[in-house]
DNA sequence: GATATATTTGAACATATGTTCAGATACTCA
DNA sequence: TGAGTATCTGAACATATGTTCAAATATATC
């Protein structure tokens, strides 16, 4: 329980304060990739703006294009459509061109799932 | 189908391009709550950096102090705390006092819930 | 009470981010 | 093909963010 001196995690040795080395080396054991790390904090992350938020809250219901979100959120077609780019890079949304229009929606059910999850914890 | 000339949200007539005015009132009515919507984009926002989303994943499996997190995660001691203080002001971590260590943990289930649906999306 | 330890705080810095503007593309329909 | 429309792009700006450093608290132990 008290303190102790531990090795980095590039092996080296550095000084290090550290109470419960067992619990930091489970943790060490345990973590997740960093390439899966990353993949998730950047999906949290383009969730974390409140106009993109409100973009895919209102996907969860109907189809939108640009404009119709322009509208909606009262930004800029030119800014809806930085975000969406965003949002389709992370594969959260995806988009369907009919005519002159691009009709953007969620991209499949785990996104839908993951924003109910955090509509329940909050309007709880 | 073709362009329409809406209002804006505060009542106002603007020039506001729109293709589906429908769907744009539809959405707007549907809307959740600004409260709401902040909230939950913060959620979002915080577990959407690394460094807090590392913190968290290993809260999720076993109660660490904050200089466990620093050598687990390899930053300062100070790091660990402010990020955990803007984990604690959300709810999603919470504290408890053993002499003169701070244990921390996630707060209660949702956040666990939040953390594997998101793990989920990305391991699959 | 005084000392030691664990954690917190606030200021400062470099970096990242969201939006806008102006202009470029992509596609459609006559 | 050419005009018209919807969307995209890149640069620029102001603002927000994460980390570090130095110093302050708070608690425990002697």
């Amino acid at each position: 329980m008290s303190s102790a001196r531990a090795k980095c995690l590039d092996g080296e040795t550095c000084q290090v304060r550290v109470i419960h080395l067992d619990r930091v080396e489970r943790a060490l054991r345990e973590t997740v990739s960093a390439k899966e790390l990353n993949r998730l904090s950047s999906i949290y992350k383009v969730l974390g703006d409140p106009s993109r938020l409100k973009i895919v809250l209102a996907l969860r219901k109907v189809e939108m294009c640009v404009c119709d979100l322009a509208a909606f959120l009262g930004l800029t077609e030119s800014a809806i459509s930085h975000q969406l780019r965003r949002l389709k890079d992370l594969a959260l949304v995806k988009s369907r061109r009919e005519g002159q229009v691009i009709y953007y929606s969620l991209d499949d059910e785990h996104v839908a799932e993951l924003l109910n999850i955090g509509l329940a914890h909050v309007t709880e």
